[in-house]
Order: C-alpha cells, then sequence, then structure tokens
DNA sequence: CTAAGTGTATTATATCACTTAATACACCTA
DNA sequence: TAGGTGTATTAAGTGATATAATACACTTAG
C-alpha cells in the first residue's frame, strides 16, 4: 500500500490491479471531483514515473486513456494539462457513472435482484451498514 | 458469443475475461436464481469441459470456488451436487450482493457522487434509460 | 543557438495469470 | 471389474503487464 503526493495529485498504489489502470482511475477520480483544477498542469510522464517509481511506459499508458476520455489535452514539448472545457468533465461524468450503474445492475440481477430490492437495500444502506435479505 | 445448454444449466462463453471466472458467475447465478435445483446433480467435470470445448483442470478451478462458496457439494467417486441447503445459497446471495454494492459504492463515490445521487439516478432510471447529471 | 524539459516510439526482456495437454491416482457404484 | 467421479502433477504455450535502454520531435528558457 504505497501511498504518494505528487503536485496537487494523490496517489495509492497496490498491486491488486495494473499499475496503469490505478494511475488512471485515481486520476480520473482526481479530475472528477475538482481535486485539481481545470487547465491545470499535470505532472510530466517521466516526474510522475519518477515520483512513483515505475516506467515512464506505464505512466503513459494510463496519460494515453486520460486524453482519450477526453479529460486532459497535451501540448507537445510543454505537457499534459487537465482540460479547461467543465463540459469534458461532466459529460465523461455522467457517462462513466451510467457504466458504473449498468454494471451493477448486472451484477444484481443476476443474483436475482429487481430494481425494487436494489432501491430499498440502497435505502436502508443509509442507516444499517448491511441486513434485510430480499426476494 | 459460444451458447451451450449442459443440463439444466445455460453457459455464454466469450473471451472478454478468464474462462473460469464466467464458469463461476454463471453458475452462482443459476444456483442463486434457483435455475438449477437444490440437490441436483452438476454437470461432470469431464462432461461440462467437454461440451464447453476447454480442458478439464479449467472447470475444476471454477467448481472448487462455487464450493467454497458454500454452493455445492462434492462427493468422492459420485459427483458435485448443489447444496441443499437453502440458508447457504440465501447466505451467499446476501454476501455477494453486499461486495457488489460496496464496490459500486467506491466507484459512485470516487465520481463525487453521494448516496441521494445514486438513490436520484437509480430510480429515475426505471423510466428513462438513462439522463440527469447530479451535483 | 543551446540546453533542458516535454510527449512519443521502438526494441528487447522478464514475469505472471490463464489455459491446454497428458497422465496418474483414489474413490464410488453398477 | 469396469467405468464414471473428483483430484493432483508436470510441462508447455500465450498474452497482458511492466521494465529497461534508447532515440526522436517539439517547446521554452537562457
Amino acid at each position: 500500500m504505497e501511498e504518494q503526493q505528487v503536485g496537487s495529485l494523490h496517489f495509492q498504489i497496490d498491486f491488486s490491479q495494473p499499475l496503469y489502470e490505478q494511475i488512471l482511475d485515481q486520476a480520473r477520480s482526481a479530475i472528477a471531483k475538482g481535486e485539481i483544477a481545470l487547465g491545470d498542469k499535470m505532472p510530466s510522464v517521466r516526474e510522475l514515473a519518477q515520483e512513483l517509481r515505475m516506467n515512464p511506459n506505464t505512466v503513459m499508458r494510463a496519460y494515453q486513456e486520460l486524453e482519450r476520455d477526453g479529460l486532459t489535452e497535451k501540448r507537445r514539448g510543454q505537457g499534459t494539462y487537465v482540460t479547461s472545457s467543465p463540459e469534458h468533465v461532466a459529460s465523461f461524468r455522467t457517462a462513466l457513472a451510467a457504466r458504473y450503474i449498468d454494471s451493477f445492475m448486472e451484477q444484481m440481477e443476476s443474483l436475482g435482484f429487481a430494481w425494487e430490492d436494489i432501491e430499498k437495500y440502497i435505502h436502508q444502506k443509509k442507516d444499517t451498514p448491511l441486513g434485510g435479505n430480499g426476494l
């Protein structure tokens, strides 16, 4: 469980998932939550690689995906910057949330839970950490 | 996208995930939903491997996890059987659902969504396939 | 112009998870 | 005894992941 602060970004790396995926997820999260401001400069590929003690190619892979997501823009010779478009961030956020929801619903339905069961579950969860049975 | 019916079990195998994981998920689902009855005999390791055209070791791996889940019982020389205990199935179902929910909530919170946002999302989703924005 | 810092590309290598293959053993039942 | 069970072992191949070393094109600061 590695903890690292790089500029305004915070990373927590372990070996449960591919490294590039963890960078990707945590950078996405930071941008979506506004922990790093629109238009801000991201750490350079080499700097982040050095701080996280991994290969530049691994960081590159995460950064390329961030750009495909529309969350960052790259300027040759200058660096990688968080997009200045709030719309890009917003649309990415809702799109990813929709994916998460769909995937989650599939999982729950594969266990025989219906929409109403899930709603109840989620509603209960606010108070009690776990309980109920459903179906 | 491979479709296979083996006894009362239905399998749909592709290459997006490890094969043993797909067998595991779909067998879990069938048991949790009661598509295969309590106490019923599962296909033998060799039979399922032949039907799905994969290695017996791969099927074995899925079957071993099913037993650890408490969903099946193995009888040496006889075969693999769905547990006769409704309680085992029920407790597995709620435990797995809880894991799904926790994981889902973590994902959503990483995007900056709060409990209420998710509730709204889920509630809306019943009518409209997608929409809203939140935060 | 030069030097240093950017993103990017290439080639080679290593490791690990997953999968297959072949074979053998212990157990149960008809 | 024969054939079907689960199980274990050993070997091999493939692909994703990650590292290492190196080179190139671009931009900016000096």
